[in-house]
DNA sequence: TAGAGCCTGGACAACGTTGTCAGAGCGGGA
DNA sequence: TCCCGCTCTGACAACGTTGTCCAGGCTCTA
């Protein structure tokens, strides 16, 4: 007598909450647990009929292959993890988008976390994910010291670092070509007539913060102009900074005329003060952010493409997974000059 | 005679590429395998002298738990899943992080990926998620049927749901109130004067859009207003058909003097297009964005808290797993008006 | 009809960890 | 001196899967 769709819960042997097992599958269909196996994998040598009997377990049973069990046993995840600054900067989000595309494409999962710009938070979350056995890892780093990941990488874990190189190791690194990207957006100002100006952007210990500042000193001094200690404000992130920031800039007796602006938080913020004022100071930022052209003016940007950066760095982590791809090298993505106004309004 | 430095490659009988166990760890230091996993594990019962030797023998080979095998033993994995439309997506940025602030708070990981609106990727990357026996799941659903996470449900995987009700199944659903929310935004607009309101929104087979569509309909009915054909534009969602779905709205004999946007995308494409016309024309969107305050007019919007439907979804989730929740909820997040100007604007 | 070879199926070990349980060593009390 | 009880340690099984290997039954050929 065939069964009649019995209750997934009844199952032999197992209490409420635990599931079935292969062997569960086995019994029911009355074949051997190493069949079960090959039905589950689409491996060949098993009847049709054996087939649609096991299939059939399967279904009454509502089995699914425990895959904690299957990486314990193949040795590989097909996982990779992403660790990345914060989960909610818009500047990531086609990032990991990106990054998802290509492992999904390798048949991966991505397990990601925030690090917060936390190193301590940064290496605690790669070093759990290693413990999961993920078969890569794409770090954003927050800290500069990433020899905790020697043992990792040692034992097989591939590994790039995306936006700012590893510190004190020697690893794949996709970055965007911060120095010229920053070079390129003053020397925009410059041609534009600006003499004095501004920069505000992030702590030189951040690479990328170091790159864009060098890029804006070289085009000042291409310019041969000598920068003002004044202009600079570095190391300044949170909102209410930058605006004083920008504010003491624009005050006193010799004001800049235009802003350079490090990444798109900063940026944001400029052009709130910059809302807020009559006088019209000219504007470029690093990074492009949504809307920038909606603004009045558009804001003119120095655009990075966030999902190339994912793309090339998940791809070049299957290469190191491939075996393709063996010595670690920094590739740097070119940026885009966007004008849209801001950058282009002469000095006042 | 101690040993220096061992280069921890050469593992006892392990091929480059592999790790080394608590096996290899107990032999080194001259223990029990249990007396490994007692350390690692901070159980009692160790002498500080044994503790110290197995320190020491875990330092040298550089040697990791493997998760994987925990896992299998344990039954529970510290990790839960999310399933979302588009990580790239600016409102599902805050959303994830919270979730992930709150699973890290329970010592628990993410793993997350994206549908993109394909309710058939929704299911595998699901159900995905469940073979990695993940303990519970948040899931912004993409299809409307969830029938095929009863068994997992059933097994124990807690499971919530976001921005959306689940379907064909009884489940937690963390929700805005998307008709109370369109309803006063529609409300806010006729309170300015206007009787010609346009609605533009995703297609109704999508809750939440039906539930805006609804919200509209109940703010023009509560006015005594019959709605006109033309007025509505639905299942519009790519920029290219919103331009005309707008252009259209405002052409004709009798156009439109406000419109509501049914989501962020379809507002910023709105004012892409108002911004191209001298005549102005008034403005509500459903979903605050970024930077919505320094376009001129300000947008404004009901506003929908991502961030506190995040954290309350993965706070139901460990409910769930503590046992303490235990009846499937739906519970609905208040919504909040922002007004900027756009919406203030009289008909013209 | 017998033998060779192929196809299908199953028994068993192994992956690296943790829970159980029992044994070893030691100190103190009778 | 002997025994009890305590602390610390280690042997062993189990978690659910996959890889290896062998057995049995079948078909095909001589």
């Amino acid at each position: 007598m065939p069964e009649t769709a019995p209750r997934p819960d009844r199952l032999s042997g197992t209490r409420y909450g635990s599931r079935p097992t292969m062997k569960d599958v086995a019994a029911r269909a009355g074949v051997g647990l190493k069949t079960v196996s090959r039905v589950v994998n689409g491996e060949p040598g098993v009847t049709p009929d054996t087939e649609r009997r096991v299939q059939e377990a399967i279904e009454a049973l509502g089995f699914r292959r425990n895959d904690s069990a299957r990486v314990l046993r193949k040795g590989r995840t097909a996982s990779i993890g992403l660790v990345l600054e914060d989960l909610a900067d818009p500047f990531y989000g086609p990032l990991s988008r990106a990054v998802e595309e290509v492992a999904r494409a390798h048949g991966a999962l991505l397990i990601n976390g925030s690090s917060a710009e936390d190193p301590e938070r940064e290496q605690e979350l790669a070093l759990a994910l290693c413990a999961r056995r993920v078969d890569g890892l794409v770090v954003i780093p927050a800290g500069d010291d990433h020899r905790y990941l020697e043992p990792e990488m040692r034992a097989g874990v591939a590994t790039v670092f995306v936006d700012r190189p590893a510190g004190k190791i020697d690893a794949d690194a996709v970055l965007s070509d911060s120095f010229g990207g920053a070079r390129d957006g003053v020397a925009h100002l410059l041609a534009h007539g600006h003499r004095r100006i501004g920069f505000i952007g992030d702590m030189p210990r951040i690479h990328t913060a170091a790159e864009r500042l060098r890029g804006y000193r070289a085009a000042m001094a291409d310019a041969g102009i000598p920068v003002e200690e004044s202009w600079m404000s570095l190391g300044v992130t949170d909102p209410e900074r930058v605006r004083r920031a920008a504010e003491e800039m624009l005050a006193g007796p010799a004001p800049v005329t235009a802003i350079f602006a490090g990444n798109n938080r900063v940026t944001v913020t400029v052009v709130r003060v910059l809302a807020g004022r009559g006088r019209s100071v000219a504007l470029v930022g690093f990074d492009d952010f949504e809307l920038a052209d909606l603004l009045d003016p558009g804001v003119t940007v120095v655009a990075q493409d966030a999902a190339a950066l994912g793309r090339t760095a998940a791809e070049r982590l299957f290469g190191q997974l491939d075996g393709t791809l063996l010595t670690p090298e920094r590739i740097e993505l070119p940026t885009r000059l966007i004008t849209r106004g801001s950058g282009e309004l002469p000095p006042s």
